[in-house]
DNA sequence: GCGACAG
DNA sequence: ATCTTGTCGC
């Protein structure tokens, strides 16, 4: 599907890397759950911050229409997840996602298509990496992540001594802001609660259902 | 030509 | 994503 990355290509440049994030209160984590008969279940929480309590959660299932392809998450995730996030009530002022933002071979990870879409202050948080490298963590535990001369996000751990996670910028954001917020986001895991609650509701595990 | 490869 | 619990190591 070659169309697809042209599209990438297209879009990458409408992606804003200023940083046009104040304070978000409202702040949304999605994720989509593994095909169980072939329906996916793609979740959107909501939570407050900075006492990031469950605000909302809706859910949207249905069949992928598209394969899992490197690179091309977004084409296949997208569809429910917009379908989740449409029937939310609450405007969140930021959206984290479970993937890359621009740390994406054609700078266009699944956080920065859906920060476009939505025109949200958008971030992408992965537990991998899909392209790039980068060196040992320095005492901040960081490490910037650089892939063709570039640095297209950053290694953070956020817990202890666990692995970290690649933070890249989404939309209307900017590096700095988002590994800063997505390190408020963390409490107490390695992965920042709006996406870990997300996850859970894609899976159906969220405890202390929200009338989904 | 041979790997690498978000979820 | 998924197969899968307890266990070894710092």
């Amino acid at each position: 599907m070659q169309h697809a990355r042209d599209i990438q290509r297209h879009l990458a440049g409408r992606v804003i890397g200023r940083n046009e994030l104040g304070a978000p209160v409202l702040i949304a984590g999605v994720d989509i759950s593994g095909e169980r008969d072939g329906v996916a279940v793609a979740a959107v929480v909501v939570l407050r911050h900075p006492q990031m309590e469950l605000v909302e959660v809706q859910v949207a299932e249905g069949r992928p229409g598209f394969p899992y392809v490197p690179g091309l998450l977004s084409f296949r995730e997208s569809p429910l997840i917009i379908a989740a996030c449409e029937k939310l009530s609450h405007e969140p002022d930021l959206l984290l996602v479970d993937g890359q933002g621009v740390a994406h071979p054609r700078r266009l990870g699944i956080a920065s298509h859906l920060g476009l879409l939505f025109d949200l202050p958008s971030i992408g948080c992965a537990k991998s990496i899909l392209c790039g490298k980068h060196g040992p963590l320095d005492e901040e535990g960081q490490a910037e992540l650089i892939d063709a001369g570039e640095v297209v996000g950053m290694a953070v751990r956020t817990k202890g001594s666990a692995r970290p996670v690649y933070v890249s910028i989404g939309h209307k954001v900017d590096l700095p802001a988002a590994v800063y917020w997505v390190r408020q986001c963390c409490r107490g895991d390695r992965l920042p609660e709006p996406t870990r609650l997300a996850h859970l509701a894609a899976g159906g595990r969220l405890k202390g259902d929200f009338g989904v």
